[in-house]
RNA sequence: GGUGGAGUGGCCGAGAGGCGAGGCAAGGGACUGCAAAUCCCUCUACACGGGUUCAAAUCCCGUCUCCACCUCCA
């Protein structure tokens, strides 16, 4: 079975064929750095790491673009507001958008060009729009001409005549209310570049189409967003370049949000969750797979209480990998199970792949009670390849590094061993109320102490 | 007004005509000095009203509720 995808454009599931054979190129939209993000923006960079993941996984030679667009009104009123360059918002964020992306795991995209970086080319983009009697200069302002590409509205299925008419102020000088600005007319203070319309900068959606082009050329295989992109940012995505004549992304996919008492998370309804706040209360990894068990297109509403309990399925998985290397040793590269294959290739259906994790699980963890190393070492590689295709592996980065506590295990094991000899001792004796003190007293340190078949085992408590 | 999405058991969350995904929680059992972990078993579903069908959570008609987008948004 070969990998289908959901396409909002075709608004079905479409068989995947990429332009060059085993290559995949994607263009994501990343962020608008006027913000720290929240959970909401990294579900989206999680999904589609996720893509990019079993791509490769697949067999394919994946390029990964996502875009920091590092321009736009709310980040130049920042800088205004603090008194201090907009450049300076904008690498604030963007090294906050980073080390989240890097906390949950997220691969580093191959290139991740920013706005201001590709003036040229958009100017160049506006040219050949111009050119075709796409866009039209006003005032300064360079607009695109909605009017004259017929197919607009498509993407998003909306017709031109339904809209509501913006309430634009500009709508003076713009041929039809819904015209887009492609390039703003630099104000007193602001920051410009010079074209041949004038001093300016960009507007919000020329930067990606210029981008996407600029590194995957005119056409390539996926662009993808949230679900709130499509309308305006990548309907005007796609009239930009096809309208230059680009055949431009032939795959469109979009994410669903993360709710919060079933309103959509947002910045400006004050109802975010930063990363950086969530990773104080559960681990990263736990995040990660909390955010991607539901389905990519399916909402999540995000609670403590579900994000406790998919930490709780985290640990389970976990716990077996970790069980089984002390009997095993570390696991080897294998395929990932068919079930597996066929759940992710049905549109990433990553719900249905978890089931098969834990069925997986479940199974390797009676092989390892009946002692039978032969089943539980195919089912713990099989659990490992899983949760590498879903950026879960707790022997990859960045995870690995994160729960390696080698220094304070090292410092910890002989004074542990000293309290779980006097517990042995102690339970020898039947003097059951001393080894329980032991026990209790080593747990109140955030040591847990398991008894196995051959001897205790102790551990980390992950519980904050 | 236009467009799109959602309503599933105590909770989260899949599925899209027939054999009840999975997880979390709960109860029972096995194991254990006790616990933990693990395994086995068990329970509770498809918003509402009609219809089609041998068979509907799934298809059709209608209704209700909720959410999102329509030039700030992941």
């Amino acid at each position: 079975m070969n990998l289908r995808l959901y396409d909002t454009a075709a608004r079905s599931v479409r068989d995947f064929e990429p332009l060059q054979p085993g290559r995949a190129s994607i263009y994501l939209c990343g962020a608008t750095v006027q913000a720290p993000p929240h959970v909401g923006h990294i579900r989206s960079g999680l999904a589609f790491d996720i893509l990019r993941r079993w791509l490769q996984a697949s067999g394919y030679d994946v390029t990964f673009v996502r875009n920091v667009t590092d321009i736009d009104d709310k980040i130049l009123q920042r800088g205004t507001d603090e008194g201090i360059p907009f450049w300076q918002v904008a690498m604030r964020n963007e090294r906050a958008f980073t080390w989240a992306y890097d906390q949950l795991g997220c691969l580093p995209p191959t290139y991740e060009p920013r706005a201001t970086g590709h003036v040229p080319e958009m100017v160049e983009l506006m040219q050949r729009l111009i050119d075709a009697g796409h866009a039209y200069p006003a005032d300064g302002d360079v607009y695109f001409d909605v009017r004259s590409l017929p197919e607009y509205g498509a993407l998003s299925g909306q017709r031109l005549d339904d809209m509501q008419p913006a309430a634009d102020s500009d709508a003076q000088i713009k041929r039809d209310p819904r015209d887009f600005a492609l390039w703003k007319s630099a104000k007193p203070g602001e920051p410009q570049w010079h074209t041949p319309w004038g001093p300016g900068r960009p507007g919000w959606h020329l930067e990606c189409s210029a981008m996407a082009s600029r590194y995957l050329g005119p056409a390539f295989d996926i662009h993808g967003g949230g679900m709130d992109l499509l309308f305006p940012h990548h309907e005007n995505e796609i009239a930009q370049s096809k309208a230059a004549g680009d055949s431009f992304a032939q795959y469109w996919m979009h994410n669903a949000w993360v709710t919060t008492s079933g309103e959509k998370m947002s910045k400006s309804l004050g109802n975010s969750l930063l990363v950086s706040e969530v990773v104080q209360r559960v681990r990263p990894v736990e995040l990660r797979y909390y955010l991607g068990s539901a389905h990519y297109r399916s909402m999540l509403e995000f609670s403590d209480e579900a994000m406790s309990e998919a930490a709780a399925g985290y640990r389970r998985i976990e716990g077996f990998v970790r069980r089984a290397e002390e009997s095993l040793g570390m696991p080897e590269s294998v395929p990932v199970p068919d079930a597996f294959a066929a759940a992710m290739n049905d549109d990433l259906g990553v719900p249905q792949a978890l089931a098969v994790v834990h069925d997986t699980v479940r199974v390797g963890n009676a092989a390892l009670a009946a002692d039978e190393l032969v089943g539980a070492r195919e089912a713990r590689d099989e659990v490992v390849a899983m949760l590498d295709v879903l950026g879960l592996n707790p022997y990859a980065p960045p995870w690995a590094a994160q729960s390696d506590d080698g220094a304070a295990r090292r410092a910890l094991g002989p004074l542990v061993d000293v309290v779980l000899a006097q517990r042995a001792a102690a339970r020898d004796r039947k003097d059951f109320a001393v080894a329980d003190a032991l026990r209790d007293g080593l747990a109140a340190s955030g040591i847990v102490v398991e008894d196995t078949p051959a001897g205790p085992r102790w551990s980390l408590a992950e519980e904050i």
